[in-house]
DNA sequence: GTCCTTCACTGAAGCGAGTCAGTGAAACGT
DNA sequence: ACGTTTCACTGACTCGCTTCAGTGAAGGAC
């Protein structure tokens, strides 16, 4: 090959395959522009350590792949290194809504600038599990609820070696992260507490799916319930149907049972409907009803009355969990679970 | 190797690397136990043509294979064949609502029926864009919008042969899906227009980031708008803010220029927004205002009054987009784009 | 009986990196 | 002056797979 480092043109054509498809620089390439062999490149770009390169060489190394645009094929790399850079995130099957839309655009943040790359991988519903992670061969994959045993032993034979749930028990043999959900449930029925109401409800989300998240909130609720010497909450399922909610509402007016004054909602969505629905029924709200919400939707801001929720920073939760998977893959402990204080309640009208 | 095989004993302990970590079976280990050459593992395992293979040894490679629960690793794959089993999304930073959350499970559902894995990753908007693509190595990349000259250019010098964008004309050059989304304005016009409204307004997202989704379907309201005779529709933009749908309203209501009697809103959230305040306000939808969203969100169905909207076969949709993906991969010609017959109105109290 | 096909495979060459074990030359110690 | 250490590298092997170019044996044609 020419050297054409001595003159001024840098040619940076790239070159062709045989079929005529554009082949990106190799490490080779790099090598011979820079006149050492692919071992040193390797080693200045990985910044190896160990390895006695002076400063001259390393600079015309990396001038060398500066110019041709150069970076390493992910496939090659993953494939002597046994796993990718890439973190993967198992999508539950049920409705994603812009509360998980955020914590995607979190973790991806939060993971990326540490060098990795995330990626969301929906589970359908319909077919049985194609091994995703076969076809990317992550670092890492993250999951909301916990991996069953048979999933969770596929993973670690296809050579993964870690798996994280968000949710679930961080029991002893667990890798979960054990996201503080229980910590929103306490928040709204302190907040109720606080306002004098002593009779809660809990508007529990219709869809068999969602357990998992709904349950630690609901948990949050009893706990704060019973610490704060309330009866327990009445749970009542309530289907984002105009029907459903007119039902729901009429057994928190008391319709088998004591009557509730305020209601902590799953989420907003059925918050928002259960503002609605009383509307339909002449109640008012929070006078009749006291609604509290979570997740802070953006409809939360413009809805009448305007919704009482509880807010998540999901930054910081991103961070906390990219920090705890990065950790946990260079084998040091886990990060610290992050304080109380991500949660903070947004009060508006409805309580 | 001992042949087991004979005996009733399958042992499939996975083998250990020098390291201790699993090493999940490859394609040497089938071909052992098969007691053929690792050529012919392939030839079976890919049912190459033109290779004759008697039935007989087919059988024991399949058996072996299933016998060490084998898969081909995706990093050797994606190193000799130059890209990988996977479509990737590229996410736009805006905030992604149901709806997406519904694309993205149908793509991922119709992309794996044809043997791809579909992963997301949302583009953080914070950080310069990292070349995903390049840890990933992607059959083919989609985006919403189309990409800009120099990114096109940088996903085809990393090797990547398609790039498919879901907005955006259709034009010679560019490589854009152009999904029909000024259908959804077209219908919301035409619905009002049905019911008599002659002045109509539009609810323009005050994101800016989501202009191209607004775009198209503003321009499906203009153009009905124009072919049924009626005035080109008022254009507002509507925070959401309870302050900021006030405002709104108050132009829509005449404040300066003819008011409207029905407005389309460019999501069913803005739409939702636009039914809180008109309540505020005292006034009557439809009565006094008539409202349309677009979406067919779960809120939709139990809003005061129930939300009136379009509602896209998103399932349809992501089928249409994985056939043409997957024919423009194999060099086929693109498939032919849905009828109008994948929206349809949502007739319910609002409009 | 010889030559040519077809059959049923196999050996080996790569794909693009990372990494270990060297290897000359220079610097240093005594 | 001679042995040892450090420096600055390089050659070659490896990861798991696809694929091309054979290769020996059996079968068929003449």
């Amino acid at each position: 090959m020419v050297d054409r480092v001595a003159t001024n043109v840098t040619d940076v054509t790239p070159a062709k395959h045989s079929r005529g498809r554009v082949r990106r620089p190799t490490a080779a390439d790099v090598a011979a522009r820079a006149g050492v062999s692919r071992a040193t490149v390797s080693y200045v770009l990985n910044d190896t350590p160990h390895q006695a390169i002076p400063d001259r060489t390393r600079e015309r190394v990396r001038a060398a792949a500066a110019e041709l645009g150069y970076t390493p094929s992910a496939a090659a790399r993953a494939l002597i290194t046994g796993r990718s850079d890439v973190i993967l995130l198992l999508l539950p099957d049920w409705p994603i809504g812009s509360t998980v839309g955020h914590l995607l655009e979190s973790l991806s943040d939060a993971l990326g600038q540490q060098g990795f790359t995330f990626v969301a991988h929906p589970r359908s519903a319909g077919r049985p599990t194609t091994d995703v992670w076969k076809a990317i061969t992550p670092a890492a994959v993250i999951t909301f609820e916990e991996l069953e045993q048979v999933e969770a032993e596929r993973l670690r034979a296809a050579g993964i070696e870690l798996s994280v749930a968000l949710l679930g028990d961080a029991g002893p043999a667990a890798r979960a992260m054990d996201i503080p959900e229980q910590r929103t449930g306490r928040l709204q029925a302190e907040h109720l507490a606080a306002s004098g109401h002593r009779q809660l409800g809990y508007a529990w989300p219709d869809d068999p799916r969602v357990v998992t998240f709904a349950q630690p909130r609901l948990d949050g609720v009893r706990q704060a319930c019973a610490e704060l010497g309330l009866d327990p909450p009445t749970v009542v399922p309530v289907p984002l149907t105009p029907d459903g909610v007119q039902r729901a509402l009429e057994v928190f007016h008391g319709a088998d049972g004591p009557p509730v004054s305020a209601v902590c909602a799953y989420n907003d969505e059925v918050a928002l409907a259960l503002l609605a629905g009383a509307r339909r029924q002449g109640l008012d709200v929070p006078g009749d009803l006291a609604v509290i919400g979570v997740d802070d939707i953006p409809s939360a801001a413009v809805s009448v009355p305007a919704l009482t929720t509880v807010r998540a920073e999901t930054a910081v939760l991103a961070r906390f969990i990219a920090d705890s998977i990065i950790r946990q893959l260079d084998g040091r402990p886990a990060a610290e679970r992050p304080g109380s204080d991500i949660h903070s309640i947004i009060r508006r009208e409805s309580a």
